[in-house]
DNA sequence: CCACTTGATGTCAGTGACTGGCACTACTTA
DNA sequence: TAAGTAGTGCCAGTCACTGACATCAAGTGG
């Protein structure tokens, strides 16, 4: 009956949000989000490797779109400033989606195999970024670090748009980055000389 | 027959790396597990929730250490500053218990699901250090953007210690440390005047 | 209009992680 | 010695996930 297979893929995802926000994750059978959806168990694997991933959809599209905005940032800017700019537009994305990304991520947020899964997946968006930033031409050391650290400063301001949306997240970006310089420039160099 | 059930559990964790090394995580079963140290397989589940918490022991204890350097940190250091000083001394447990550690490491850095759970392992003990800092009288929001870099810029320090042994752990955390300096420092403030 | 191919699905049998329940045994304590 | 407790073996069952094979709709070329 269905003909492209995205429209069943669809149903799938909707079907699962839809049943893990009533009955919670764990009390979710694969069984159960197929059936809603209309097609068979096995259909529900052909589309989504496992449970969860049924989740996390929208991942190569947040790839690309932070790759671009770093390979495609102005010249002369420092890694940092390179990871804000393109957290900032990256961000908008976010942001736009939060109707749709809100319930998910509360689910996500109560889950802690799916919290798993969400972390997993930061830290390959993370390892794309340091390899966009290397492709830049920064060192590779540099790009490592400042990959990390970028990210954990865009999750923090992530996570306090969750709680605080007024602001918009990208007042809270730059706040996080405001508070990182202040963070290491207060710090003294090292323990050593240099 | 086995008396304290400590030695059991011994003998699983040491069975599991065994034959996670050998055949892989994946074409292991718990049940070969359980044979290869001597229980049933139910024993097995008995001591470990799960087929991947058997090479997660440790944390309580580096949990602890953490918790415990940050909160006797001399007086008067900056939030990072409080993080190299714990950083430094925990890591002296990681640098002792290398050998132990290595094949370990080796194991979760091939295998997916072990990296999930490593991640969420990490993100549990930035939170625990996060939480720390806060007891120190750091602020909230400084608090935890201080852990979550910190913890990176350890995380990144650590990953270049498995490449490269030669010079030490701290070595390398502090060359992390110098470079997250380096890269804060360089960065205009924000993209707005302050 | 008839093969023929192709992509998506249904069906079935099977493996393995994990759980609840119950009985047994060794070691501890009154 | 009796009662308790902790660790274990055993058994049945659920559910995530996989491989193999049949089916079915749609498009394609003759």
């Amino acid at each position: 009956m269905p003909r492209s297979g995205a429209e069943a893929r669809r149903r799938l995802q909707q079907a699962a949000l839809e049943l893990y926000r009533e009955r919670g994750f764990d009390r979710t059978t694969t069984a159960e989000i197929a059936a809603r959806a209309g097609v068979n168990e096995r259909t529900f694997f052909r589309h989504f490797p496992d449970k969860r991933e049924v989740l996390f959809d929208g991942e190569a599209d947040l790839r690309a779109a932070l790759m671009r905005e770093v390979a495609e940032a102005p010249d002369g800017l420092r890694p940092l400033e390179v990871l804000l700019h393109a957290f900032r537009k990256a961000g908008r994305i976010l942001e736009e989606n939060r109707p749709f990304s809100e319930p998910r991520l509360a689910i996500i947020a109560v889950t802690p195999a799916l919290r798993e899964r969400d972390l997993a997946k930061a830290a390959s968006l993370t390892e794309a970024v340091a390899e966009a930033l290397r492709q830049r031409g920064v060192a590779d050391r540099l790009a490592d670090l400042a990959a990390q650290t970028g990210w954990a400063t865009f999750h923090h301001a992530a996570g306090a748009w969750i709680d605080d949306p007024e602001q918009g997240l990208e007042a809270h970006l730059l706040r996080a980055f405001d508070d990182l310089h202040d963070l290491s420039t207060a710090m003294t160099p090292g323990g050593r000389g240099r």
